[in-house]
RNA sequence: GCCGGGGUGGCGGAAUGGUAGACGCACUGGACUUAAAAUCCAGUGGGAGGUUUCUCCCGUACCGGUUCGAGUCCGGUCCUCGGUACCA
């Protein structure tokens, strides 16, 4: 009969439900085990093959787990505030949330079908209250401690979402992340969040968690330590001076001018007044450009000078102060020292203005008055400068520094790339920002206990460039919680990278009302065992949450340094060569593929299209073989009905008593046993999907010349085997043998019987100068002298050896015989 | 540009420095069938010859190296995918 995965798939999962056999008891914790995949974020384009690429597989890990006799714990949930919502609401007038229940509503559905082992009663959702309230509250433990704070800064604006976007959020086009629109730049008052007290413990925690190291090695650049001094240049004719941070302080005496963002206050203050216009001027032409337009490396580099001089503290020599856009107002002090013979920009700037190029480290075996072609930029000796010629300029690195130093003129300083997370964003579907602003009283947050400041439904949510909420009299006008008086409240919302920061601890009791959550639980639980997601959050929601875990351990909410102690990334699964999205019209959607197949034989063809964590372009060619896969197993489960009922196995059985189609299904049923676990273990499921098909192969042509017992006996591994990768159809075949009870209420897994793996003969490779010649089967663990005879008895070595002088023989025991031969 | 993956049959892909191509798709032949589909069995990297049981040559992007032996290690080149963007 054709396996009517329908109706089994349908029987399981409701007996599953009705047992519970997926809620998590969380206080067995002898065996704990936390798997976690990222959240969904609920859009109306529902479940597509990627998420599906990301769940199925991790929950086949989970499985794998629970047999083996861990307590796993696998929640699911929504990431359910966001651009999207908003944006499909300004276009069809649904209000976000009401869209965003109704997507809640059908992918519950979509994921339920999915069989995987979800402790429903743990779902939970960022968009309600119950949830949000712990952002406002979380917030404002930083606020209490000086890690939340408003500045005003250019940001990133997105003239289509209508809204600010972190750096991070801004493609290599400049161009927005979200919508593609092409992002501008706008000065905003806005809330950070200190992450930069943290970039140290960010960068040391890397060496303590099992990632890729891809993704730590992303986190490392993110984060961009770069050790260095501060040197404090005068300005003529002024008390002021400026700031530079270089790594180079060795270069000191090639300076031949200096640059300041164009953004620098410094500016106005010290540009000389017939330079004024063309400043102006400039800094106007720069404004409209994106940060990373201003920093392509393709483009030609621009300035203007500002008609000041600096003054060098090394010898107090005179350079020309310049603006350029390649210097950054938001890295390091914002101004630099510009040493051109040493410096490629600086070399290439220096050469497009005419600017002077003075050499101060040698390069080895050259001479000092050589033509630079290029700038220098690695070790040498110094020269032209002053005390310190003749050092070799590593060395110089610290005696100069020392040198600023004495004077009070430098210092040691270690400077980070990494910027305060911005997550004030002009949104209405999102956490309210819980702050409001008293005339009197000023910026006050919103005691705990009125929490949670909500969300009103009743909100005019078309774009007019300023936050929705604003336009909400009732939300805006409130009382100050200190005099009472009139008070407003802040009318942005946070990034949404907030609610994934702490969410896999809130999993624990999503209900939990006396806090941001359980903190027995969450010391209990977490750190999360394992932590799967794609690695397009390598450097944003993953840095985000590492953050927030590590604040949470310094307010004594949890106590381990980080959130997720192992990380994989599924890679991405691609149609036609680009990433599935809506907007391309190129996502597949996987309800046709169950409907005809089955939900284990598309969570299995997705197992066995390629290695895990590198994804591939979608087809479905292959999906008929791991369909003809299950249907073969199903018959052969058919032809073994009841039959635990009828002969008890043993443990194990002697392998010399056994027939020939005995000693083969043995052997290749204690083989797969051997190394699946492994495979499934190290995330490599298209290997343990053809372990299992070459294990029916074996089936098909030797089960019925076996013994009813040791048919038993095999059968109850391979069903055993079949449940992390298709859980259904292991239950059913599970059944089918006459248990009573279901595999995954008392979980199983087999050891392999080692007897059974031990082989008295091997086929040894012959070869001849390296190329195969024969093939000779001998005793395991034959003696090279016993190996020899067997050997040179074979004609097709003899015709390549004979009449030749042997050179060398190399024999590698049960693997290969190489005769070399002149 | 820099950093990190990857390049293996017609296709998806296997291979602790030791018989390259497991497993699957597609294809070919056979069985079953009135026929087809489904299923089952067999074959299947390319080429040359013997053509039944065989033998040889070539072959893991390209060039070179180490080694008895390289898809695997080393040096260089090309292509491709991801990350990043003048970080002083």
């Amino acid at each position: 009969m054709k396996y009517p995965f329908k109706e089994v798939e349908e029987k399981w999962q409701k007996n599953w439900e009705d047992s519970k056999v997926y809620k998590t008891d969380l206080s067995d914790l002898a065996k704990k085990l936390y798997c976690l995949v990222m959240f969904i974020y609920p859009s109306g384009a529902k479940l597509h093959c990627g998420h599906w690429y990301n769940y199925g597989p991790t929950d086949s890990w989970a499985r794998l787990k629970k047999l083996q006799g861990y307590n796993v714990f696998e929640p699911m949930g929504y990431d359910a505030f966001g651009l999207p919502a908003e944006n499909y609401a300004i276009k069809t007038g649904v209000h976000p949330q009401d869209s965003t229940f109704k997507n809640i509503e059908d992918i519950r559905e979509q994921l339920k079908t999915m069989g995987c082992m979800y402790d429903w009663d743990a779902e939970l959702m960022t968009c309600v209250p119950e949830y949000y309230k712990w952002n406002q509250w979380l917030f404002i433990q930083l606020y209490n401690k000086g890690l939340a704070y408003r500045k005003k800064a250019p940001v990133n604006w997105c003239p289509s979402c209508q809204t600010v976007l972190a750096n991070e959020q801004v493609e290599n086009d400049g161009s927005c992340e979200r919508c593609g629109a092409m992002v501008e730049q706008k000065n905003l008052t806005q809330w950070f969040y200190k992450i930069t007290n943290y970039a140290e413990e960010l960068l040391e925690g890397l060496n303590k968690i099992d990632w890729p190291e891809k993704t730590k090695l992303m986190q490392t650049n993110w984060i961009g330590k770069s050790t260095g001094s501060e040197v404090v240049f005068g300005i003529e004719g002024s008390n002021e001076t400026f700031t530079v941070f270089t790594t180079r302080p060795d270069t000191l005496f090639g300076v031949t001018y200096a640059v300041i963002a164009p953004e620098n206050e410094l500016v106005d203050r010290i540009t000389k007044p017939e330079f004024k216009k063309a400043v102006e001027e400039y800094r106007n032409s720069v404004k409209s450009l994106s940060e990373i337009e201003r920093t392509s490396t393709v483009k030609e580099k621009t300035g203007v000078p500002t008609g000041a001089f600096a003054i060098n503290p090394v010898n107090g020599e005179k350079v020309p102060i310049w603006i350029a856009d390649y210097v950054l107002a938001s890295y390091g002090t914002g101004c630099v020292m510009a040493v051109p013979a040493h410096d490629e920009r600086d070399f290439a700037f220096a050469k497009k203005f005419n600017l002077p190029i003075r050499k101060v480290i040698l390069k080895d075996g050259t001479g000092e008055n050589d033509e630079l072609l290029e700038a220098f930029t690695e070790v040498g000796t110094m020269i032209n400068s002053e005390q310190f010629n003749g050092l070799p300029s590593d060395t110089g690195i610290e005696k100069v520094t020392d040198f600023l130093e004495s004077k009070n003129q430098g210092k040691k300083k270690i400077n980070y790339r990494l910027r305060d997370w911005l997550i004030s964003r002009q949104r209405y579907w999102g956490t309210p920002i819980p702050i409001v602003y008293c005339e009197k009283c000023g910026e006050l947050p919103v005691p705990e206990n009125q929490l949670p400041v909500e969300l009103p439904y009743d909100v005019d949510f078309k774009p007019d460039g300023g936050s929705p909420l604003a336009g909400n009299k009732d939300f805006v006008n409130t009382v100050c919680p200190k005099c009472g008086g009139h008070a407003t409240r802040d009318v942005d919302t946070m990034d949404t990278f907030m609610d994934s920061s702490w969410y896999y601890l809130r999993y624990l009791n999503p209900r939990f009302s006396e806090g941001i959550f359980d903190t027995k639980l969450g010391n209990e639980w977490t750190p999360v065992d394992m932590y799967v997601g794609g690695a397009e959050h390598a450097t944003m929601h993953l840095l985000y949450a590492r953050f927030l875990h590590k604040f949470l351990r310094d307010i004594n909410l949890v106590n381990s340094d980080e959130p997720f102690t192992k990380l994989i990334h599924q890679g991405t699964i691609t149609n036609q060569g680009a990433k599935m999205s809506k907007s391309r019209g190129n996502v597949v959607n996987p309800d046709g593929f169950i409907k005809e197949y089955g939900t284990d034989v598309f969570r299995m063809y997705l197992m066995f299209m390629g290695p895990y964590e590198l994804g591939g372009d979608w087809s479905d060619k292959g999906i008929v073989g791991v369909d003809r896969f299950v249907q073969r197993t199903y018959s052969l489960f058919e032809g073994a009905k009841d039959i635990l009922k009828l002969s008890a196995p043993a443990a194990k059985y002697a392998v010399s008593e056994m027939n020939d189609a005995e000693k083969s299904v043995y052997r290749k049923v204690n083989q797969t046993v051997a190394k699946f676990a492994g495979e499934v273990e190290n995330f490599r499921f298209n290997t343990a999907v053809a372990f299992l098909m070459e294990l029916v192969n074996e089936l098909s042509k030797n089960i019925s010349g076996c013994r009813k017992e040791i048919a038993a006996y095999v059968f109850e591994r391979f069903a055993v085997m079949l449940g992390p990768l298709a859980p259904h159809l292991a239950e059913e075949c599970w059944n089918i043998l006459g248990n009573e009870t279901m595999l995954f209420e008392k979980p199983v897994w087999f050891e392999a019987d080692p007897d059974a793996l031990t082989v008295d003969e091997v086929t040894i490779a012959v070869q001849v100068n390296g190329k195969l010649r024969a093939t000779v089967v001998v005793p395991v663990n034959s003696a090279q002298n016993d190996v020899k005879n067997a050997v040179f008895s074979d004609k097709k070595v003899l015709v390549h050896t004979e009449g030749k002088q042997i050179v060398k023989e190399i024999y590698v025991p049960n693997k290969i015989y190489n005769i070399v031969v002149k």
